[in-house]
DNA sequence: ATAGTATAATATAACGTTATATTAATATAT
DNA sequence: ATATATTAATATAACGTTATATTATACTAT
């Protein structure tokens, strides 16, 4: 059942227009227009006659002309795969420090990981008015992204992960975190490690599995790459809960295992419950992201930080950017913000640590 | 630093519009108009020709210019407290059922429990040109509603709380939730119950409140309504925590304690593991709302179970409705989902439980 | 055959805005 | 004093859509 539009809004209270700014003044549209935007050549006298006089009426610009003639909404879209992802509190706290000061709203729409609804919901944003995109853990098809930052001529600035060079981008130092977590492990002692990682078809979850593989490398030379590394086909704490099955069959302990983020270690952490194995005596582990509630389980856990907050304020801050100055879109700068190892018990306790 | 919008969008791709379909066909813009919406009196064949063209170009109609005209844009504007409130993720499971199904779209916003939030979001997706919207766990002034429904012409659903008769509500049944808790409390033994109540400026808390005590007062004539009273000026864990310390120095274990939510019940969970007093034999706990984690917790924990889902679900189709026959907005339908009781280790293990 | 009535299409206006072009009035330079 | 620039305002058109009014054509009934 598709929804009708028949009946119009015929019996709405009517909201002040320029017009009735204008004829309450007793002067011309364009009069208006050009003294509440600030433009044009008016004396300061008539100019604060007409703000007072839409003081007076509360006027307020009605978007959906704005957007028609070409202009802005003053609204951002924000698109991301899951609103329980979370990530994504700390991440909205830094992006509303901007916006609201730039006096922009944001809203918001989840894709549950479907690409049919990325697309869709990513040009809806778009027909709707928003002035400029930030998408999150979007799926790794561009092409939709591209047709839609095109045809309604606003920018994109993706999060968490890197597509080509057509839109800008906030990210972690995914790479860092990798080698940071695995130069950790190896510290703790002579124990083998391993990684289980995530879809190698997103930039960031790859950098994080290269990284590691590079601090492996660089204190093991002799280590197999190959076999040090599984892949949890979702990032859920079920997965990694699964993926723990597979890897006892193959290893005894002690392991030092970094996991690709902090949910899929948190299934982690709950196979070692249920199967007796000491954490971090048997199974030392890292995750990856800091989420809020790590520090309140019963052996909280060790993971590379990632700046949220920072990241959702350098996008906020950048999308604006590219929406007031379009220049600047020809060649979208790729944020790179800093990581670091925030030491908790699930690696702690053993000789090594400092 | 508020944000100039001097740019015009000049290079954008253009997109086909009514008048490209109608040039194409060979045709009017009306003509294409009443085809694509179904309305008016065409040929079938030229109405054939008409969607064929449309598709051929991809034609999508432009929702600003059709809100600018009056009609409608096919999303819905969903306004909550906070993105990381629990109850959301499962109510948006059950709003998208329907919303996918009708085809529209919804965007959310977040009001930090600020009332100039609230209100800046309300008007700005009103403006936006949103068909209707749904607002959770609002503030308790509701001029701001009426203004942007009148203005806008367009209704609003609220959730878990009722506020006068002007606007459509879902909610549990929050009277009957409490009675359910105090019913089980006073099934386990003769321990003293106590109730931590919510602000009671929400209708909601109110309710679970006055349901406490109806039951209380059913079994047990005696017993102090007031005294048994505590309120949390917040629904957190901390405020649970802290409002454990005042309970503790005016009663002594074993005590039944009710509630007011599932988060500030954790708090008092966590108080209690902190200063060991057994779960259920010193203190029986009952949540209210079944908040997703409650079984994966050490003590798991007995609530009282809302649709989440459900609600969602009857919000979106009652504002579906209203949107769709706008007479039925005189007077507002006001559902109560009912509730469960939802028995757990906090206050299992007791003689009396069935 | 003529008027009247469906039927199928088109023309037009309006929603609220703002960029551009235009006009009117005033100041400046020769 | 006349031409030329500057300033301050207004008029107009356009964005894309759809409801209403209008026209043109074919069909019925007398």
């Amino acid at each position: 059942m598709s929804y009708a539009s028949d009946m119009k809004k015929k019996n709405a209270v009517p909201r002040a227009t320029l017009k009735d700014v204008a004829e309450m003044v007793g002067v011309s549209l364009s009069a208006v227009s050009q003294a509440l935007n600030g433009r044009g050549a008016l004396t300061d006298e008539l100019r604060a006659r007409i703000k007072q006089a839409a003081l007076t009426l509360d006027y307020r610009p009605n978007p959906a002309a704005r957007v028609l003639r070409g202009g802005r909404s003053s609204a951002i879209g924000v698109v991301i795969n899951h609103f329980n992802n979370p990530f994504f509190r700390n991440f909205l706290l830094g992006l509303e420090e901007i916006t609201d000061r730039a006096g922009l709203s944001y809203f918001v729409s989840q894709t549950h990981d479907e690409l049919r609804k990325e697309r869709l919901l990513v040009r809806k944003l778009a027909e709707q008015g928003a002035d400029g995109l930030i998408v999150l853990n979007c799926s790794s098809e561009h092409a939709h992204l591209e047709a839609v930052s095109d045809t309604f001529a606003i920018p994109i600035v993706l999060i968490s992960h890197t597509l080509g060079d057509r839109f800008a981008a906030v990210q972690a130092d995914n790479l860092r975190g990798g080698r940071l977590a695995a130069e950790h492990l190896l510290r703790l002692d002579e124990r083998p490690l391993l990684h289980i990682a995530g879809t190698t078809e997103k930039s960031g979850l790859l950098n994080r599995k290269l990284g590691f593989l590079q601090g492996l490398a660089a204190a093991r030379p002799e280590a197999d790459a190959a076999a040090s590394c599984y892949t949890a086909r979702e990032l859920t704490a079920r997965a990694g809960y699964e993926l723990m099955n597979a890897i006892v069959k193959e290893h005894s302990p002690p392991l030092g295992l970094f996991v690709v983020n902090d949910e899929v270690a948190l299934g982690v952490l709950t196979y070692c419950r249920h199967h007796k194995l000491d954490i971090p005596k048997d199974v030392a582990v890292v995750g990856f992201s800091d989420i809020d509630i790590l520090e309140t389980l019963d052996i909280p856990l060790t993971t590379i930080r990632i700046p949220q907050q920072r990241m959702g304020a350098a996008a906020a801050q950048t999308l604006l950017d590219l929406i007031t100055y379009p220049k600047n879109r020809e060649c979208p700068p790729i944020l790179t913000l800093p990581v670091s190892l925030v030491v908790r018990e699930s690696t702690a306790g053993s000789a090594a640590n400092r």
